[in-house]
DNA sequence: TGAAAGCTTCGGCGGTGGCCGAAGTGTGGG
DNA sequence: CCCACACTTCGGCCACCGCCGAAGCTTTCA
């Protein structure tokens, strides 16, 4: 096999290139802090990562280029976002193959704090993570709603779960209705795809948990461990 | 929310660290070449890419100390590989997310003589993919065997064939049964996980492929059509 | 209409990193 | 025993890229 400079080489630049774009320390920063799924100011972002606004634009530029990024200009505001889930899934995976290196102790008691309740529960883009996630996973899982031994799908009863539930899975073009996301925290896979993002989204607007602050983490309400209880049999005391 | 140089940072290092790795063109050529789950020497590597030995030197050093490769010294020469099935996915869906926009349009004639073979039939690190790949997995949804409506996961009947057909399913650590593998020309989901490792390599070693050339295409023989058409229904045509 | 805020563009600086060739190390073959 | 071969180490070159501050543009608010 002799060198092939143009055939497997646009393959090879084109991988370079997007890997590029997250291999600058301040834009994985900001590919970190867009994954709460929500969409910030590029001053947001300048400031979380203690750059100058200068920096930052050039920053949002090329991950916007590169197609990692959505923007959305309103007045004054440049608000940016994740792309779409494909991107969300890929900076997770990525991040997933580096936690076990970078074994995450907290080093001030502030962080201990923060880093806790992210252990917690948070949302992880559009669905829910840390054992929190695990927990509803395990539930639907145990009750025959989920399998996870041939793979990572609903059953049949499952998809009943949650039409009867009120929580409607709508399928929109190829992204899968169950996804296996591995947790940052717990080292397990958890739920994502159409149904995390919907559980996600009902647990939000039903009160099941609250953000906290503004960063990714959530606490669940009272209602939430009334709801969590009555209809996946989750134990109040594995949520805290 | 203030700078947090520590708490958020260090996983943005390290998200950053491990990009750095596939940022670089010609690493980013060994990480694609290697996808065909082989062993190559630092001499081949080098050959590959058109760069100096020396040069390559570094690049392997550097890519085994991330743990991106593994190493086998055999008296005077270098063996690398990817580290484990999870490399191999995280390569695959980086190339997968870049493809789109790198729409292959083959230059030469030889180069689309190379790209309709891979194109055919081929092997993704450890499992089939390519018209191959997606015929097989089509099948088995068509049969029941593997579902996609709700996720992606084998039945308990595709279990079943799994065994009668004297392909044994190893189940080994974490690495799923069942897992969708994005295919880079056909843009859909083909089987992967242990299963598809398991009905590679009974592939491989059953004579119904075999491999074209030095490269990650392969073939289907006579005794490969008449299995497939008898044991999945899978029409010859399809597969040329 | 002025002033402030958010973002962008530009020029310049400095560090990082890929590349090579030359020299060195260790293995295998004649 | 010596040579050929595969790989590694080293030094130096060069290009690229992230960073900043200054200046400019547009929007918002008083």
């Amino acid at each position: 096999m002799t060198s092939s400079r143009s055939g497997a080489r646009t393959g090879a630049a084109g991988l370079a290139a997007l890997a590029s774009l997250v291999a600058d320390e301040t834009r994985a920063g900001f590919l970190l802090a867009l994954l709460d799924g929500r969409a910030w100011t590029a001053g947001e972002l300048a400031r979380h990562a203690g750059v100058a606004p200068s920096t930052t634009s050039e920053h949002l530029g090329k991950l916007v280029a590169g197609g990692l990024l959505a923007e959305d200009r309103q007045g004054r505001h440049r608000y940016v976002r994740l792309a779409d889930a494909r991107v969300a899934q890929l900076v997770e995976d990525l991040a997933a193959q580096v936690s076990p290196a970078a074994t995450m102790k907290p080093r001030t008691l502030r962080e201990a704090g923060a880093g806790s309740a992210m252990a917690r529960g948070r949302t992880c883009y559009d669905h829910l993570a840390g054992r929190l996630g695990i927990a509803v996973t395990d539930a639907l899982t145990g009750l025959g709603l989920l399998r996870q031994d041939t793979g990572f799908a609903l059953t049949d009863e499952g998809v009943g779960w949650f039409e009867e539930t009120g929580i409607p899975l709508i399928r929109t073009g190829r992204r899968p209705l169950a996804r296996a996301c591995l947790d940052w925290t717990e080292r397990r896979p958890h739920l994502a795809g159409i149904a995390g993002a919907a559980l996600c989204h009902h647990a939000l607007t039903a009160n099941w948990c609250v953000r906290i602050g503004s960063e990714r983490a959530v606490k669940v309400t009272e209602t939430g461990e009334q709801a969590l209880s009555r209809l996946l049999g989750i134990q109040s005391e594995t949520l805290r």
